[in-house]
DNA sequence: TCTTGACCTTCCCATTACTGGAACCCTTAT
DNA sequence: ATAAGGGTTCCAGTAATGGGAAGGTCAAGA
């Protein structure tokens, strides 16, 4: 299977799926003209990594989780602790950017954001 | 005033305030020994980045937000535009992060975590 | 006076996870 | 023969810093 068709099965792009090689996720072969050779497993295996970045996991998260969905004798304790770190940044993310979102929201509503120049918003940033 | 002590007026990293000089955010004057000199109007700018930094808004907003800052005749509704769509931007990204959590937390829950590698969460990230 | 330590400077590289583009090769159909 | 639509490599850029090297400056103490 050629790079194209992996993407368009997988949703990634062709670009990415050649990153991931360089970086050693996936380790497609090669037929002779030079082209990437994908195979099923290679295949399940970016779809893997589409998944699991979908969730938000990094890129090293992934690598670890494809070695612990390989690895026959894993620990289902391993992967968990990868996934509760993920969850607990996560939510300290979400927890910052509402934050964020009470405040402008404040600000925005404050603001009447018409021709005049008095503004609610740079008072705030200019005076804390 | 030194770099340093901006620094630590403003919370900001002198390596920061180093880039924003390069960005064109701020231009403190030199001394003779070729240090950067910062007035009281330096500090404010600075502080004004800081806060509007931490409220997420990106470097060229900040740009935007200071020039509007330092326009008397600004319109309030030219900086509560930039306001409103960072805020979008806030709200889209919670929504992606919740959704994240979400399915984490249902999968985190839904693993056992122990010795045994049958894992829940390598099966969705398998199957989808 | 010399030295030490805390500043300051510039410059370049690394980070994350890609994305864009150039220059070029291969295949298939017309 | 040529054009379209694959494929390849390599180089550079993104956002907003952070790290660290190599070196200049300053103030204080022995």
């Amino acid at each position: 299977m050629n790079i194209k068709e992996v993407a368009t099965r997988t949703g990634l792009p062709a670009k990415t799926i050649r990153y991931y090689e360089d970086i050693g996720l996936v380790t497609p072969d090669r037929a002779e003209n030079g082209y990437r050779s994908f195979e099923r497993t290679h295949l399940h295996k970016l779809a893997f990594l589409a998944r699991a970045r979908g969730l938000g996991f990094s890129i090293e998260d992934c690598r670890g989780l494809l070695a612990l969905w390989e690895d026959r004798e894993r620990a289902s304790g391993d992967v968990r602790a990868i996934a509760t770190a993920h969850l607990a940044e996560i939510e300290e993310k979400i927890a910052g950017l509402e934050e964020m979102r009470a405040t402008l929201s404040d600000l925005v509503s404050a603001c009447h954001g018409d021709d005049r120049p008095d503004c609610p918003i740079l008072k705030r940033l200019e005076a804390g």
